[in-house]
DNA sequence: CGACATTATACAAACCTTGAACAACATCGG
DNA sequence: CCGATGTTGTTCAAGGTTTGTATAATGTCG
């Protein structure tokens, strides 16, 4: 509450809120008292905006905003308590003594030992903080270690194939509604498939609806969905691919005409700009559809 | 937690039951006595969802409301304690409607509703029931009708991959300790991972210690896995892998000496004879593992 | 001055409520 | 077997509530 630092636009772009409607939940139901400028301007903190991002999240689940501001004492215990650890890196010690864990458990071919540091992480931490913090550095580290001859195949594999099934825990408990909706496939010969479940996962969290396609889908299939179900956003990831060029030719011509699509993943960018000649938009990192979530359509 | 979130609306998409039937039910039996807002508008619990939810799995079965509401106060108990229903014997109608529901909602390509109708199955159902009873009847469907063409690609992997999701989802809240171990695995080449995830599930249920290496694994990554772990078990699963042949005579090379191993899957059966020669183990499906995990020692 | 905010009022779409009626079905006495 | 009666889920219309957005008139900031 002490450092009040943005304009109610800014607040409305970091919340997905808009502003006419930040205003009007102000003066409907008390949420947030902002703090004044001489002139009567509001000022929002950091934790405001945290309010506003959990108040649209429950109304995008359902939730009527009369009945979620019902919430909001438990809701500000939620942000203080989120806002204890810095956004970046929540206990920096935790999450390196996890990591160091798995990659113990690991060495010792050991998955249940893996599964559990995992499941205990996945609990204390919220999904996508677990995804990026945790699990995403870490299977960067795996992969480079194997590359490097460090760590063996089945290590390699080991590791992955935990974190794959935790993803798929985390991802079939989060919130399931959404207005908007994303379709996600990887080539049909992407072997990858963490990345798409930690994109799926942040979109679910956002509040889209998630059609989890996952890692090789046949592009006929990709195009099925699409035409069927007319998604607002179509979210691919390469990571291995090795077919990617006439991967991306195909998805050109089998996609309906002006559907909207992402690519990202380390795949991708050598064929950045085939892709953006065909109309994609590319990402340098999957992580990177995280703020392009928030923008609205 | 008493909060009353949820505007009818609402209620009836989560609990199933229509929106004028629980007003009905209200008005005729005093079902619930949801908050009012300012403006009168009904706003339900979710324990309120639970006990719909309840109330309707009872009319289903053929109680008739009147009954079920009888049992309203130890309902409401149940509810409270966060009981789940107790396992009782699958009902056919019941399988039988779950079933169909899948079957229609991937007709529409609807994943979350997929997801939903197997999320709710197997919360009725004891994990390995609801897998040998729903779940393998109804991939084994949607692959027969794939293949007679009445079922597009896409909707056959999209229950296939919720089916995948929900599998994960048990396999990880299933017990992890054990004093035998087995190592589960499948060719290279080899995509179905469903029957493999089945066999790891019973075998945690039956006490085992799990090594889930999945579909896809590489025989260098088994061997490693074997050499390092000595499992009591190594079980794999052919489904339509092509290089069955290759594959097994890599294994039988790879594997230390005296590995106990056992194949199942329909992909086996035509190497029967030369995996009985490796000194593998054949099962003809592998729902067989079933009374073979009881009967070793 | 131009971009951005403020308040107050208004509005339409989506949502909910009540009450009554209705159709399908079972049960029971004749 | 028939019709009467009760149960149960659904449908409809009229009218109120909630909620996001729009407008106008005015003020603040850099």
């Amino acid at each position: 509450m002490s450092d009040a630092v943005y304009r109610i636009q800014m607040a409305s772009q970091l919340s997905g809120v808009s502003e006419p409607l930040i205003r009007a939940w102000e003066r409907r139901y008390g949420v947030l008292n902002p703090k004044r400028t001489p002139g009567g301007y509001r000022t929002y903190s950091d934790a405001d905006i945290e309010v506003l991002k959990r108040l649209k999240q429950l109304t995008e689940e359902g939730v009527a905003i009369a009945q979620a501001v019902q919430q909001l004492p438990s809701i500000k215990r939620e942000v203080r308590a989120g806002a204890r650890t810095p956004p970046r890196a929540p206990e920096p010690e935790e999450l390196e003594a996890w990591h160091q864990a798995v990659l113990k458990a690991a060495a010792r071919l050991d998955q249940p030992a893996i599964q559990a540091v995992l499941e205990e992480a996945s609990g204390k931490l919220p999904a996508e903080v677990f995804f990026d913090a945790l699990l995403s550095p870490l299977l960067r580290e795996v992969g480079d270690r194997w590359h490097a001859g460090t760590l063996t195949v089945a290590q390699e594999h080991l590791v992955s194939q935990a974190a794959r099934q935790r993803m798929n825990v985390l991802l079939a408990s989060a919130p399931h509604r959404g207005e908007r909706h994303v379709v996600c496939a990887s080539p049909p010969d992407e072997e990858h498939e963490l990345g798409l479940l930690g994109a799926a996962l942040h979109f679910r969290h956002a509040g889209w609806r998630v059609t989890f396609l996952g890692a090789r889908t046949p592009v006929e299939h990709l195009a099925q969905v699409v035409e069927t179900l007319r998604p607002d956003l179509v979210a691919i990831s390469v990571v291995n691919s090795l077919r990617v060029r006439p991967f991306l030719e195909a998805l050109g011509a089998a996609l309906p005409r002006g559907t909207r699509t992402v690519l990202g993943g380390a795949g991708i960018t050598p064929h950045r700009e085939l892709a953006t000649r065909l109309g994609f938009q590319v990402l340098q990192q999957f992580a990177d559809v995280i703020p392009w979530i928030q923008e609205s359509s």
